[in-house]
DNA sequence: CGGCAGTTTGATGCCCGTCAATAGTGGTGG
DNA sequence: CCACCACTATTGACGGGCATCAAACTGCCG
């Protein structure tokens, strides 16, 4: 994550969007040359309700869809990382189901999503590997209301900690190695539907224990993995063979 | 929902799956016809992490996706409905995110996903028609992680009554008429995060307000819609063109 | 008619939200 | 370079919503 991708010769995006087929690679290079752009700090792409015209691909940095209730409450639906392809259609097609935010600042590209379809029906490897990343969101996102509905807060942050490592690292749940999350207590609260104060204190607590170490703005540094899967409730391998696609 | 669509003439099915296009309808009847299979009380058609060699669906009762945590709280992800297409793969797409599971009786075809991909190839209006279920789930499963997270009991209460009465009622959220849910309160209760004993509490509150009645086993008639609406934080007609997906 | 699954209601306790105040941090401009 | 400010993190006190345990009641099916 140190560097852009980006800088790379041939194919950008290439570590995260490789197809194993140079003419969808090609045409993947060219469909989104034209459409990068840069953000900083928390910007709002999409608000959900409006019409949807574009889906967004995180080549820097993260995004995240969300959703707000009446009183202001904010719930995050999902992150999207780089390499994934974030579509906020509702089932009209049309409108967005969800707010689309930036985390800080990134690089993105929007396709119109008349392009994007066009490019998934000439690339069939391209569909197969947006289906997988579709079947991966359902996994994560069922993984993600068993603890919203049914755990406590420490299952909760755990769990979210440990989905966020396996997605932002490539050799998946490791110990002794930070690692950054983009995300304050606050967002995490949003994440995994608590208060700010209670992940400070629940997270202070892990820490306290033994479990991990991190400082502000959430960079982690995990110690004891058994019992941070413990409290997660999962089994890390199996976990990131549920909702990890694989590339290419 | 009285009689099975399965017994009308020319496409069954139809009722709920047409593509306007005589030869998808055919295929897809062909593609079913052999597969149908009838189901009784609560039966389990697959688990979690098993191999996912299935595309499920029901066409008269309705299925449920679920998961268990180690202390056996079982939160539901989803309901599918006669109509529905359910693929309940994870991110590897050889194994499942969650269990699969019907409710009471009913009727429903077991599709091997290799022919489920070839139909879809071959029939780009059951493809598009598929994306926009899709979109559709997850807008649903969004607007349910929002009251998941953020919101009392009773709203998430009235929610799923809304959310479940526009998916299974084609008028939408009218009152005044009966409409039945498979559904126990240990169910609803599964469903919305909450224990069977505080669902009770809350739909009794809710009866005894005026604004719906109900008998058990969930027999639902909503008296005061606007109000209900309110509890619920939605609006009727959005929420239609939000998680409904347009046939055809 | 007995049994079983579901519903209803009460009593008790705790997890976590809210309010409030302090301390730390980074970014910006003078 | 430092002062300032907005944002974030931390900690305490208090109250409420919801889980849990327990016990009757209902209706249905064999």
């Amino acid at each position: 994550m140190e560097h852009a991708p980006w800088s790379q010769k041939g194919h950008p995006f290439a570590a995260y969007w490789n197809l194993g087929c140079a003419e969808a690679n090609a045409a993947f290079a060219h469909l989104i040359k034209q459409l990068l752009r840069e953000t900083r700090g928390r910007c709002v792409l999409q608000l959900a309700g409006d019409p949807s015209a574009y889906v967004f691909l995180p080549v820097e940095g993260w995004l995240m869809t969300a959703k707000v209730d009446p009183d202001g409450a904010r719930q995050i639906v999902d992150f999207a990382l780089p390499g994934d392809v974030l579509d906020p259609a509702s089932a009209s097609m049309a409108y967005a189901a969800a707010d689309v935010v930036t985390l800080g600042r990134g690089r993105l590209a929007m396709i119109p999503r008349e392009g994007w379809q066009r490019y998934l029906v000439a690339h069939p490897s391209a569909a197969g590997l947006f289906a997988r990343q579709s079947a991966a969101r359902y996994a994560r996102m069922a993984e993600r209301m068993l603890r919203l509905g049914k755990s406590s807060g420490e299952t909760r942050i755990a769990y979210a900690i440990c989905e966020l490592f396996l997605r932002a690292n490539p050799f998946g749940l490791v110990t002794h190695t930070p690692f950054h999350l983009p995300v304050t207590q606050q967002v995490l609260g949003e994440f995994v539907g608590l208060s700010s104060v209670h992940v400070n204190r629940t997270i202070r607590a892990m820490a306290r224990a033994g479990v991990l170490t991190y400082r502000g703005q959430l960079d982690v540094v995990i110690h004891d993995l058994p019992t941070l899967a413990a409290m997660a409730q999962i089994d890390p391998t199996e976990l990131q063979a549920t909702i990890i696609p694989s590339p290419g």
